[in-house]
DNA sequence: TGCCCGCACAACCGCCGGTTGTGGCCCGGC
DNA sequence: GCCGGGCCACAACCGGCGGTTGTGCGGGCA
């Protein structure tokens, strides 16, 4: 494809083949070892150079996006200068769409999302360098920051509850924590020990909810089948959670009120981190109308 | 790039192997090599597999998309189902400016663009069904298309002038064709014989002006030079020509009134082309609020 | 603790992809 | 019209890339 490429530009197979550092030979059974292989003729070769075919015109552009697409792969793991590489919970939960709009706000910032296993992982990956920020719970309870992570509270998700046609609340605009309880939760695929599993504990105990987090995460679609087959399951999902419906199950989103317990959610990152569009994020984060814990919302103490 | 792939979403090499048809070792020897060349581990090995370290995490998705870009860049030449091809006179003017709102109004449609030599290539390419489409004017003086084209007045396209400051009429908010008599209109790099070539013909012919033609066309950024540094100079350009300043030069767009010319873009196929794309470019075309011939604006008698 | 699964290493080898050498075609100049 | 030069294709050759088979090793799991 470079190849191909530098032909196109140059006009001459030996210009290419110098720019290259080849000889005119090689580059002429590359092109013709291409051209075998799409089944086409690529250039026109004349007395004075070779120029495109009709094909070759419309490939062109394909080429040049392959090569863009090569270098940024490169420079996802350049050593040294890379992407910025941000650590989410959930590719479909709101920090991923957050980023999301960062990346078209940003498009000329490099940025790379990764999920690490947990909190710990997250905090050793940014001290090692590994990655730049990781967007999770600022604190567990019972757990201290090292002193070289910064950490900010990014923005408050408020969680809704999703419930098939045939749950009690299913017609419901609006309900509270109170109502909830006795009420089965089901949250499968919590890890023990996550701040996710801090967050619901601490939720269960401050409203008397009974969430069972217990069981394999099968993925999402088995988890609204389920759920919409089911009278008197329900789930808590982050209001900008973006679903895949499967088919239209007929699942409802419910807001939570009086109070709206919201998932707070941060930015940790290491305080040297001298990467450039580390403080891009940063300024994006502080500059967007993330709102952060509004009346009646409830957390957790140890947020 | 395509074991990696396979590797990472098998979790195994040795299911990976299977799939692509080789060996464990093979895959294993891929992946070492792609490792010693990026510089970085991709997979950690365990007793169960493989899994993706933080690098190989972010390098995924652009593995991804460079596949992506290489299956576009094959089935943009594949003989039988390749992708939509249209010709448009110039990458900046007003046709490819269509075409790129096509292309983010139908982003399902694999579309490349390409630029034949003249009307008549155009027409023997979309004959010969190397092309499926061209913008071009629909009839040139004194030719008649062949049967076995059709051809729709797409939209026409008002035209500009552009000065520099010192141009005399620089300052104007508009001007009329009769009020260019005898200014001196520069337009290098058309080729006679073109459609082009005639339109600026009867154009002149009609308002008794005088338009250069000749020269040869050494790109846009002399020509933007010229003008700028020119107190007489001027030349034409479409109203949706999206000019690259190298630098500010103080040039000004002035409107033409009372008649507007308007260039009549057209858009030609042939009439037994089954590409299914080409119905929806159709379809946009006319959806789309394309203005053909608005009153008070002056195109040539053969259009 | 022993088995077994899964990946790495070693040795081998065919052929891919580079080189040098040469021929042919097209165009321009004399 | 012939000659010359520039540019690409073809031929022959060869080293090493990338595949294979065979084997070693380490880490879970019974």
């Amino acid at each position: 494809m470079r190849t191909f490429v530098a032909a196109a530009e140059a006009g001459r197979f030996q210009d290419a083949a110098a720019e290259l550092s080849v000889t005119q030979q090689a580059v002429s059974k590359r092109i013709a070892a291409l051209e075998k292989a799409l089944g086409v003729r690529l250039f026109t070769r004349t007395a004075r150079g070779a120029r495109l075919t009709v094909d070759g015109q419309a490939f062109l552009p394909h080429a040049r996006d392959l090569l863009r697409s090569a270098a940024r792969a490169v420079g996802s793991v350049r050593p040294g200068r890379r992407a910025l590489r941000v650590d989410v919970i959930g590719r479909r939960l709101a920090p991923a769409g957050l980023l999301g709009d960062f990346r078209k706000a940003h498009p000329e910032v490099e940025l790379d999302v990764v999920t690490l296993f947990d909190a710990d992982a997250a905090v050793d990956a940014i001290r090692s360098g590994t990655i730049d920020a990781s967007f999770r719970a600022v604190t567990m309870p019972g757990r201290q920051l090292p002193d070289d992570i910064r950490a900010v509270r990014a923005f408050d998700e408020p969680l809704q509850l999703l419930t098939g046609p045939g749950h009690p609340l299913a017609a419901a605009r609006a309900v509270t924590p109170a109502q909830l309880a006795g009420q089965r939760i089901w949250m499968p695929g919590i890890v023990a020990g996550t701040e996710w599993a801090a967050y619901y504990d601490d939720l269960a105990a401050a409203f008397g909810l009974t969430i069972e987090v217990t069981g394999p995460d099968f993925g999402t679609e088995p988890l609204l089948d389920t759920l919409a087959g089911s009278g008197s399951l329900a789930t808590f999902v982050g209001e900008q959670t973006r679903l895949v419906w499967p088919a239209d199950h007929g699942l409802r989103r419910i807001a939570v009120r009086d109070p709206a317990p919201v998932y707070p959610h941060s930015l940790l990152w290491h305080r040297g981190n001298p990467h450039p569009a580390l403080a891009v994020l940063r300024d994006h984060l502080r500059s967007g109308r993330h709102a952060v814990s509004a009346a009646g919302s409830w957390t957790p103490a140890w947020a």
